[in-house]
DNA sequence: TTGTAGGCGTTATCAT
DNA sequence: ATGATAACGCCTACAA
């Protein structure tokens, strides 16, 4: 490792103080022009860098951002999270963050890692994803001033802070719509239990998208917990009603990679997972690293020396469908 | 935020210096028991936790370790590294490491990252992955005396740095030995374009397995670019052959779902990736989450005040393979 | 065994 | 416009 170059290197070679190299980097236009050419070319020539934990302990500000990185829980799915990492990680070193990792299976063990990370390693703030009813770790970092974007609405509560989402009820009807353009009368559902969020707003989606073209019809909808097997049985049941479903839209490509094994309908799935491509499932595709981006612009405006004041800020981004063979 | 408790709180609240409780953190020995345990119980009632930015100052260590995220450029094979990375993630926290993400496309866009990472956030070490031949990350790091451990084998180099690999040729023996067994006298291979590392150790296993069992024979084997598509065109090139192969060993998931595409024959993947789960594809699965820990055991070792002298270490993984119903 | 003094690299405050 | 001084929280001498 070459020599360390500090600020004060930078100002001996400058011939200024200290204090002047740290005005042209903070405050430069304290700083008369002559000045600040010579320091800036001091910097350059000695390729000088500020060091962040210095800076950390006068500021408090570490410029490190905290995400949670998720075993994969439901197979397939874990690529959406991926995608919006890499998203993540790539918007947010342009603003001048890095993104820390930690790992938690729930609300409390996530918050044990808040306590962690922000006493032992200051981060600035967190990008939250995986939000639900009743959602703990919202409440805490909000208690305890800790600024924060979610990717998620904020399910079942007012929205006291800012989120960037994907309107998975549009996409669902476009998913809906498309299949209705193409012929289909009856178009079933398939999604999990009531009470995940996402899952609901999917659902409602779908029913909309029937009811404005009066094809709306009951038994036409399956909840299932996540998992290939489930979602092949329970399209089964479908197709053996008395008036069977001639499509299906499906809240994840898993469920519709096991839709499509029950039998000859047509298919949609969400999240267009690298599988969908793969197996030509038209699946509908969330806009992830633009919603990264987004989590990013919002928690760096909360982040920002001045916070710009006003009420938290909300984006609901449009997703696509990708249409493929299978519907 | 509560209010800031530093060494001085903790100082005070137990009627000793700062010196002797930082002796109770990092010399506990040289603190009487009595003082110990009236510092120990401080540090629980105010929930001290050392700020990590100063001892960095004095120590120059940040537990901070930085590994690359990559965009998903092979689609199915993205969850790889995602598994890897989640290994990681859990592994360094016990250890008392934290993950920093950063993105590459290219060896000089990464050790850019380096450079950035090393002077402004101080990082202690890097873990590596994608090691490829004439990698020239790797002599950066070690003519920077940076401590580093690659996931890979340093392909085509001497190895003078400490690795985790998982045995690919192993792997590939192993489904073409399985096959074997299951009565199939003839098995393809469908891998990528020779120079590839990771992919010419998985041919040679393949190609080993089938000379052990005196079934070795020419024009049995495909290299392509990964793809689904044009997988699934060499595969039908393959049974169009005077003698065409029953069933072919792939050096990927996405590989083998193209193989199978083409026609009727028993296809084993590699890497296990979720979408194999999801279709029934045997697989031959790598233990990422064991090589991850081994990256950190390797690293956290290089990175100890008293590092173990001798020469790198080196830590070669056995996968095994997912029976499922392709083969 | 415990305490005192100084400094890591930076920026805020206050002079000049 | 620039510089001197102190302080952030911690650890490493060294002194008591």
């Amino acid at each position: 490792m070459s020599v360390k170059v500090t600020i004060a290197t930078v100002a001996s070679h400058a011939k200024v103080s200290r204090q002047t190299v740290s005005n042209v980097l903070n405050t430069p236009h304290l700083v008369r022009d002559e000045t600040r050419a010579r320091v800036q070319s001091a910097i350059e020539t000695l390729g000088y860098r500020a060091n962040l934990a210095a800076r950390q302990m006068r500021t408090g500000r570490s410029r490190l951002i905290g995400v949670r990185i998720d075993p994969m829980r439901n197979g397939i799915e874990g690529s959406v999270l991926d995608r919006f990492l890499h998203g993540l990680t790539e918007a947010a070193a342009p603003a001048g963050y890095r993104v820390v990792l930690y790992t938690a299976t729930d609300d409390s063990a996530e918050i044990a890692n808040y306590e962690e990370l922000l006493a032992s390693y200051t981060l600035d703030g967190f990008v939250l994803t995986h939000t639900h009813h009743g959602d703990s770790r919202t409440a805490w970092l909000a208690l305890h001033d800790i600024p924060f974007v979610t990717f998620g609405r904020p399910w079942g509560a007012t929205a006291s802070h800012s989120w960037v989402d994907v309107d998975g009820a549009a996409g669902a009807a476009t998913a809906t719509r498309h299949l209705i353009a193409a012929g289909h009368k009856r178009i079933g559902f398939l999604g999990w239990p009531e009470g995940s969020g996402v899952g609901d707003d999917r659902h409602a989606g779908w029913l909309q998208a029937l009811e404005e073209a009066g094809l709306a019809s009951t038994n036409l909808d399956r909840r299932v917990v996540d998992g290939f097997a489930e979602a092949e049985r329970a399209t089964r049941s479908l197709l053996t009603t008395r008036r069977p479903p001639t499509a299906v839209v499906c809240a994840s490509d898993a469920l519709a990679m096991g839709a499509r094994t029950a039998g000859d309908l047509a298919v949609i799935g969400f999240d267009d997972t690298p599988a969908a491509a793969a197996i030509g499932l038209s699946s509908v595709r969330q806009p992830l690293a633009e919603a990264a981006a987004q989590c990013v612009r919002l928690l760096a405006g909360l982040l920002d020396e001045v916070p710009v004041p006003g009420p938290p800020d909300h984006v609901l981004l449009q997703p696509h469908l990708v249409v493929r063979q299978s519907g």
